[in-house]
DNA sequence: GTTCCAAGTCAACGCCTGTTGACTTCCGAC
DNA sequence: GTCGGAAGTCAACAGGCGTTGACTTGGAAC
């Protein structure tokens, strides 16, 4: 089956960080043992203690990501969606490390101080090229509508969001985060 | 300091559901240990075990509750969000079951069942007197944001949202609810 | 072709987990 | 007052955890 590969630390040590990303995804971080995860890799636990120190340090790095959302300044408030979303879908579906962190953050304290620095350094920064006031609280407020639907859809699996496609997520969704974002107050 | 009880069996099975449900609302299901549990109600680990079993049906009484979500049949769109909203706070604030269910939910797929099927028998059913059509999928939409501010303030704790009083994130969300299962589509 | 360091394995450690069964303590019924 | 069963404790189990250090293997450089 599989050719017997030559000898590379930076191959193992990626091997053993996507398996590690997999299973936190997956399982969250009680749940997923290093041995597990070195099983996953083809090799021994010791050397994910190796190459990663601890189990805490090996999540930290496996939970590092960047999000890459757009620049919105200068976008209309009725695109807003169709720019933001296709974000969104990406950091969900494309690996399971946002998802690990999502999962982790819900138990682990560190796992939620690190998904609010995302939010703090990343999210809310992009979104305040946009927001027409009190950027935080609009920020906040979209962040809640996305997380939601993450977890409905792709931690919960609940069946009517799962049978969504992109587009009717979309037209259901973004005249939400639209109205958070520029929705005058009374 | 406390007074020694007279030894009751009901008394002490209370005690320890009553540990059981704020711990694993704190901790999540891993990281809540019988031990900790028995110790927080003053009792030996093997009690726990003697009233509930294992620490699988242990936690499925401590997650099992009722919503007493209100009669929306007859409710104008606009008052939709002042009936429906109080109920949120409630779930979400008065203990710490729902808690509990929905840090579980993240890791655990007994307790993610457990979560849709509150939603399915409890929460949809009581959407459907009100929403226009597509009675799951706009339940599902509610759903979503819903989760997603509890996740955001319970959990995660995002200042801003934790700053925001109950009559505030009224004004703010309520009309995603509304929106959710009123809006006629395109 | 030998040498030598990186890459990788192995067995063990101390600790904590859920769960068990034998034991002791309490307290109401007779 | 004593008897019996319910309430509660205790010590131990088997197994899994993260982590450690001593060991073996491989392959490139000289």
């Amino acid at each position: 089956m599989s050719e017997r590969q030559p000898r590379s630390a930076a191959a193992t040590r990626a091997r053993i960080l996507d398996a590690a990303r997999a299973q936190f995804a997956v399982d969250g971080y009680d749940r997923t043992t290093m041995r597990s995860v070195a099983g996953t890799a083809g090799v021994d636990a010791a050397m994910v203690v190796r190459y990663f120190g601890t189990k805490e340090s090996l999540f930290a790095e496996a939970a590092t990501f960047v999000l890459d959302i757009p620049d919105l300044s200068g976008i209309a408030p009725e695109d807003l969606a169709h720019t933001l979303m296709p974000t969104f879908f990406q950091t969900w579906e494309q690996d399971g490390t946002f998802l690990a962190l999502l999962r982790a953050a819900a138990t682990n304290a560190a796992a939620a101080a690190a998904m609010q620095q995302v939010f703090h350094t990343q999210v809310a920064p992009a979104l305040s090229a946009v927001a027409v006031d009190r950027h935080d609280e609009r920020a906040a407020l979209v962040g809640s509508q996305v997380l939601g639907l993450a977890f409905a859809r792709y931690v919960l699996e609940v069946p009517p969001l799962v049978g969504m496609s992109h587009e009717q997520l979309v037209r259901w969704v973004g005249p939400t985060l639209i109205r958070y974002l520029t929705e005058p107050l009374d």
